[in-house]
DNA sequence: AATATATGTCGTATGTTTGCAACATAATTC
DNA sequence: GAATTATGTTGCAAACATACGACATATATT
């Protein structure tokens, strides 16, 4: 086997490279940049919203869900997909500390 | 052709979607961590920091400075990665301005 | 000029991601 | 209970990412 080494890094790593990985896809930012700007949160209407099919949408809303960055509540036969403000913070603040500690303003 | 439609979504979204995967890997934000807290940026000693092959380092090296993350100065036999402070400045703006934007107090 | 040292490039094996059509399921309405 | 509506799941193909050994290059030292 000669593959995927990732445990072999700083679990402080691991996290941020697993949240970026997440966020490294425009599809999967706009679907959380549009829960963020609406109300309307049914899954149907962030299809609609971005241009990619209804199945490949899924996909990216269920990879969103899994990492917890979004929850989604059935609602009869809709599902309403909300941004999970905790993980989202904790994300904020990973990435914050991250860029805070490799802004380095001279090198040698 | 059914691959790739990355270009179809707005363009803030592309770049943040850029850095994210540039980011998502735990050998490329080591190297980013290093090359900040140390002041001995030569390729070998990076390597060293680093478990994986040299190979491979010299890959996660080339796509940090693809992404101009990072610069690579020849200095005889060696080679000085620094981090591009202004490159990393942007990257931090994009990043906290997208957190901003999607952080929601309540939903539906 | 031969040798040693530092580093990059190529080829290749394997795993992962992206995208979609077709099918499956589950609530709602007639 | 049949049809409709909203959504998830499966299976597949193409593209991309990860990892590394072997080879190439280029400077420095003897």
């Amino acid at each position: 086997m000669t593959y995927k080494k990732t445990q072999d890094f700083d679990k402080d790593f691991q996290e941020i490279a697993t949240y970026a990985r997440i966020l490294s896809h425009p599809a999967r930012i706009a679907i959380l940049s549009y829960l963020a700007k609406t109300n309307s949160c049914i899954s149907g209407d962030i299809t609609n919203e971005i241009p990619l099919s209804r199945t490949t949408v899924s996909q990216h809303l269920q990879e969103l869900k899994k990492a917890e960055l979004i929850t989604g509540e059935i609602d009869g036969v809709k599902i309403c997909y909300c941004i999970n403000s905790q993980t989202m913070k904790k994300c904020t603040d990973l990435f914050g500390k991250l860029f805070k500690n490799i802004t380095k303003t001279k090198c040698c």
